[in-house]
DNA sequence: TATGATTATGAAAACGTTGTCATGTAAACG
DNA sequence: CGTTTACATGACAACGTTTTCATAATCATA
């Protein structure tokens, strides 16, 4: 590996000087200036960032702690977020860590030791004290989409999170609109502040409009598609009657739908349904469910902006800031009826075709020595 | 911050012992070993990274750089690549390039410097010299996703991919079996390997079908769903008759949809088409489109073991690991015909009903004080 | 001509680790 | 009892930077 003395010995300089050539940082003379950056180029020097960092004591780089990398929501954020830090000649380390406290505790430990200059965590807040550490440590930190109880910490954090009680709220108030008086909930679990706020709103949308609150139409579980299919499933066993439901994201509304597909249930013919959280990156594929959208992108931004401001004052007051979410009205409501119908439903086919018709197709043997069996193992070249 | 001296002194031994102690990398008494661990807890030490690493001259740190972090296959093969880095206790840095060779050539010197210990990257490959830096400073390459002219290489990187000709192949193919004999390629751009062998799945699948292959129904373009209606726009209006379309990939797919949409043009009825790559990562919502999978989580993790693999022998000879493609067969080619009619198909709606029912709403105002204008930006706590 | 500011460069130390070498003690062997 | 072997610990140097301090040359000013 070439270092900056190798550069300054081909340049005839000290290494200081291609120090301050490289950052421009105090006097050097024109020419020497010159000998050194030709020196740079035929060498091919890159600076050395873990001992700049070293010396620093700064790493230029910022960790992402998503709980989920498949959600386009997060991912949505994580762009945003790499943009801002992009723009900041910042870099991202990114961690997945799929709702799991215990995951959350390493990956916290790992983060510290990689010494970041800040963190954005959409944490597990069953654990705080894990959480704390990065506060111990005087690491900036933005938590993300979510609130914590920092009754029992020292100082407080930065936030930046949708408005998830006025969102849960439109959402209601959409249904009840309608003429939905029994509106199901299929929440996410109560560790995380989301699933409590979207019950929050959920209630006051409720209240406001006289609806009387059922607590037996709400169901908890994790933020996943296959909990919101078990949670449907134990919803409609309990032999209640409700004519809507109110999916706590998008995970889950995928597994709403998936369970109300198998009993041939019809959206919106017999059931209605709503997300919080839109289902993809750009929903023109399908524009059938009515969702509420959170500025995605602009809350990983102004995440990562809101590190940058705390670097250079770590003992600002706290700050939290909160993107409206939007309410965007589609069909598996019902809202857009014509003649009587609504113009586009779910499911068009019987459960039982549609498992059959959505069949995996072998690849073919005969075409390529790529395809086939032997493909999914490694080959020389 | 706490060092290991801190350590030290604490546990009243040398700064060694405690290095000993953390690595586990000689023989150290057990009363020395837990006057060390007390310490260590005491103080809520954690290691140092970037000292470790500048030590050893090892990061424990990938780089994965991606086109579009926005799209679900990049998405799910982050999650792979995660997965594998997380089990062998490396850190993933991730960067998002847009298909732009400048900001490739950026992110290759960012991570150079960055002296990671190995690579990922789905490059644009019209700019193989910046990639040849990766090699010069010997640094462990995976290619994902793509091929390269590797001819003005000194040495030979690592691959990972799809195969893509079998799966263009698997694609046409169906079509044709289903009648098709005008099939338009909307492809994305040249200087992906993906976009030609794509094409050239497409031509062996004709020929072999003995379809004879007319260049003027192909298109090239980005992999964007904005750049696919574009290019969709451009071909309809070259006056030439075809039934079918295959998409390049799901981005591309998207904007295919979206101007036949517009066009009031139905799917299946008046156009089949086919998507490489599925569009979601449960298509649960909407299985529609007949659609190429690839084994993306399986591509990321292979990925990453193969990063591995090569760390311990840098100069074994470079492979190539291709992983199979699959066809999901589903509606938008009207293959599940029912008494004579697809059971499902787009758009239901005409175009401007369409975007007038997909309307937004405005956020309420009149609930929460966090909603409405002034939540956008920030607000002290 | 003396004084001080400006420009230009380098030597040395430090950031927090860990590998190498050296030193020592205790146990095992003949 | 002397010698080897296993166990246990520490001093020192080094990884590649950059900051601080020191030195010196040049230039303008009194």
């Amino acid at each position: 590996m070439v270092t900056i003395t190798d550069v300054a010995k081909l340049a005839g300089v000290s290494p200081v000087t291609v120090s301050r050539v490289v950052n421009d940082s105090d006097y050097v003379s024109k020419a020497t200036r010159e000998k050194v950056e030709h020196a740079i180029e035929e060498l091919g020097y890159v600076p050395h960032f873990m001992a700049r960092g070293l010396r620093l004591n700064r790493t230029f780089t910022l960790a992402l702690v998503l709980p989920d990398i498949t959600n386009v929501f997060w991912t949505t954020v994580a762009r945003g977020a790499e943009d801002a830090a992009m723009k900041n000649n910042f870099s991202i380390l990114f961690y997945n860590v799929d709702e799991d406290v215990k995951k959350q505790d390493r990956v916290v430990d790992i983060v510290l030791s990689q010494q970041v200059d800040g963190v954005m965590i959409a944490p597990h807040d069953s654990d705080i004290k894990h959480l704390a550490k990065l506060q111990h440590n005087r690491v900036p930190t933005v938590i993300l989409d979510r609130i914590l109880d920092e009754s029992q910490l020292e100082h407080k954090f930065d936030f930046v999170r949708g408005d998830s009680i006025s969102g849960a709220y439109q959402l209601t108030r959409h249904l009840v609109r309608l003429g939905h008086k029994r509106i199901a909930m299929v929440s996410g679990n109560l560790h995380a502040s989301t699933a409590r706020d979207r019950v929050l709103g959920y209630r006051m949308a409720l209240q406001d409009q006289a609806i009387p609150f059922d607590e037996d139409l709400i169901v908890y579980g994790e933020f996943k598609a296959s909990a919101g299919a078990a949670m449907t499933h134990q919803l409609l066993d309990r032999g209640l009657t409700f004519t809507s439901i109110f999916a706590a994201n998008n995970m889950i509304g995928m597994g709403v739908v998936r369970e109300l597909l198998r009993r041939n249930i019809r959206i919106p013919e017999d059931m209605s349904i709503v997300f919080y959280d839109d289902y993809a990156t750009d929903s023109d594929y399908f524009p059938f469910f009515t969702v509420i959208t959170q500025q995605a992108y602009e809350i990983g931004y102004a995440a990562a902006e809101m590190l940058f401001s705390r670097m250079v004052n770590l003992d600002m007051p706290s700050r939290t800031q909160i993107l409206p979410s939007t309410l965007i009205v589609r069909y598996s409501c019902g809202a857009q009826i014509k003649d009587g119908k609504s113009p586009l439903s779910l499911p068009v086919l019987a459960p039982s075709e549609f498992h059959q018709t959505t069949s995996r197709v072998k690849p073919i043997e005969d075409f390529s020595s790529d395809a086939g069996e032997s493909s999914a193992k490694e080959s020389n070249q």
